[in-house]
DNA sequence: AGTATTTATTTAGCTAGGTAAATAATTTAG
DNA sequence: CTAAATTATTTACCTAGCTAAATAAATACT
């Protein structure tokens, strides 16, 4: 396999476990973690403006809300379009989400400080141009 | 999310499903070609130098040469140690393995293509130096 | 107005990673 | 030499992505 293919797939797959490794103490999954702040950063959202702006399939989110929903983070109301659901954060997400997304951002700090502003924008750069 | 997290991660999935795609022609998936192409590279190999050169748990590694086993791409053979499998590549795959790995160095090559091999050795310096 | 097409969401089922715990064989300690 | 600890693999079950197909509501067409 190419190694950059190979680095990136590990760091991938590294990133993720500590993320969740980080949020266990809020009782969350990473991926439970990217729509609450998502939702806290857009509002109120429809589950294809989810999806489309996370750029996973829909059916990925639907798993995702409903878990969320079961655990009282989001709820699910219908729209004018009767055919959308829009979700919105729950009184007890907008409470917890400030200390949630404070270790989060400790953790990106910690993640990324090893390298130099001007280094993680070059890494941003060469990301992006890659195909795809 | 910090940019560079959410980068790596949407380019991690974007890469796998096009790998999945390419691979579609040889009815194999990008975990399973993984393993393949370990193999090949090192020949015989127990589970646990598997896993421990991929940097994945046993739990996966079990699973996915229980599913090439069944596909007849690999065999799994008792060791001296009688508590190790040793995997080895069937006939089969010996035989299709260097179309695959053709196809599949085209497509690595078809994705860095766009970074100059200065700027996919800088990507990886960086990559590396990321903590983890 | 009534039918056909599109759109939003969900369901079912697949690969692919993870942890925790069970099992079986080997090694170590007393 | 036997009991305890370690090691290799597996099983069970979780999140997390995917595709394909089902369902229900809205829109477009004639």
């Amino acid at each position: 396999m190419n190694p950059i293919f190979h680095a990136l797939f590990q760091k991938s797959r590294f990133l993720t476990n500590s993320l969740n490794e980080v949020l266990k103490q809020h009782n969350l999954y990473s991926s439970q973690w990217t729509i609450l702040y998502c939702l806290q950063k857009h509002g109120a959202m429809s589950l294809t403006q989810i999806w489309k702006y996370l750029n996973i399939e829909a059916p990925s989110v639907t798993r995702a809300i409903s878990r969320l929903e079961d655990l009282g983070w989001v709820q699910r109301v219908d729209g004018d379009d009767k055919r959308e659901k829009i979700v919105t954060l729950s009184a007890m997400a907008e409470q917890r989400l400030p200390a949630i997304t404070a270790t989060i951002l400790a953790f990106e700090a910690e993640m990324v400080g090893s390298l130099t502003a001007e280094e993680q924008q070059q890494f941003l750069t060469l990301l992006q141009k890659m195909k795809g």
